[in-house]
DNA sequence: CGAAAAACAGACCCATTAGTCAGTTTTTCG
DNA sequence: CGAAAAACTGACTAATGGGTCTGTTTTTCG
């Protein structure tokens, strides 16, 4: 995969400045509404009206809707969950407690949004699943890079000595990845708040589970 | 919520067999077709031609789309979530036991599906969610039927003696349904087996940390 | 049998969809 | 300025959507 940076500055140098302005207003706009209705349930009229663009804009810039929501992915949607999700727990620090805090914070801001959705990689994943290969490469791209961030974090915890070493690194990030996603659903709807604290407090009772027991030394 | 027996008896009572055959079979169809591509993606005609019957039918005998969703839900959605989900669970074994084996079986399931889109559930919550409040009220009775039969069931293992009665049960439950939602997403693509797998190792060890540990006696 | 009711067929309606295209406005740059 | 390139307009098309309606077939039952 392409590096993020480099990608902007090539699409900066490549594209011009009025060109990025209203491809960026697109996409924004498209990812808000497909996150909101879905894609198949999002016309292409129903993001262009938004803008107050026409039909000729669209088509000037994307070659398809499909061509326009692979953009969003790459652009948008791997930015969101990279900062949301991949670069917090690539600290140096407490590994456990990057997780907590990671999810603690994502999870926030899901409480606050008031037209919560659930999680949009989710959301995406169940939307494209068996009808469209080229639109789930790379929605498990994304999941895959998630997964190595949380087994690398769990690994370099059990080489720190915070989580015992007889942990399954992996089996761990399933877990955590599971867990994630299927909160970010129940959450949509009936007391979030409330479901994330409890789901908080059990995820921090799993951690206790598989990290060293201080006390037995 | 009326009873599913109850619902099935009146049902044979004020139609005729063969209107019950035929609205069955349309149901059936409509679920799997609803499963794979999602409910705004398949449409009526789709429904009708895999079954060779006509628009006239299929108004005869439903409202709308929508009524004809509705009844599935009721009809077949709600059978299947209690057979998988709710009554393995309530039993008078051992609590966590039946948990463990509740959900090995449902993924296992899952795993010899070779045609998998997931969790029913979660995929029509994430689909209706924000955008038809009346199919969400049904789908939301459904979450909260299993919440309420986990509970119970936890509740039931401290009160056996087989779970630490410091555990929060309502936790427990939104941890456990979390978890299973999210598994099931990520069971759709990619070693669905070895996932299992892994799921299942670390529900074991989550359950563990919430078990009355004999030894410590 | 035969008439009424139930079950179904399929042409039709109107709104919406992704995508095209010929033409117009705006921007760039020599 | 002025011409070429870039950015954009909006009417149009062909397909598909949910839903209606008139009429035909099948079943039921006295």
């Amino acid at each position: 995969m392409v590096g993020l940076s480099t990608n902007l500055e090539e699409n900066l140098m490549e594209k011009s400045l009025k060109r990025m302005a209203t491809m960026n207003r697109m996409q924004v706009t498209g990812l808000e509404l497909f996150y909101k209705n879905g894609y198949y349930n999002t016309s292409v009229d129903d993001i262009l009206k938004e803008l107050s663009l026409s039909k000729g804009a669209f088509y000037y810039h994307f070659d398809s809707k499909e061509d326009f929501f692979v953009q969003i992915i790459q652009n948008l949607l791997v930015r969101k969950i990279y900062s949301s999700l991949i670069e917090p727990i690539e600290g140096h620090e407490h590994t456990l407690d990057l997780i907590i805090n990671c999810f603690e914070d994502a999870l926030e801001t899901a409480v606050h949004n008031e037209m919560d959705y659930g999680f949009l990689l989710s959301n995406f994943i169940n939307e494209f699943n068996g009808r469209n290969e080229e639109v789930m490469k790379h929605l498990n791209e994304i999941l895959r890079i998630w997964e190595v961030t949380l087994v690398s974090a769990i690994q370099r915890g059990k080489f720190n000595g915070h989580i015992d070493r007889h942990v399954d690194a992996e089996g761990v990030a399933v877990y955590l990845m599971s867990s994630y996603i299927g909160i970010r659903t129940l959450m949509v709807e009936n007391t979030p708040s409330a479901r994330k604290y409890r789901f908080m407090s059990q995820l921090r009772q799993y951690f206790k589970s598989i990290e060293i027991k201080q006390s037995s030394f």
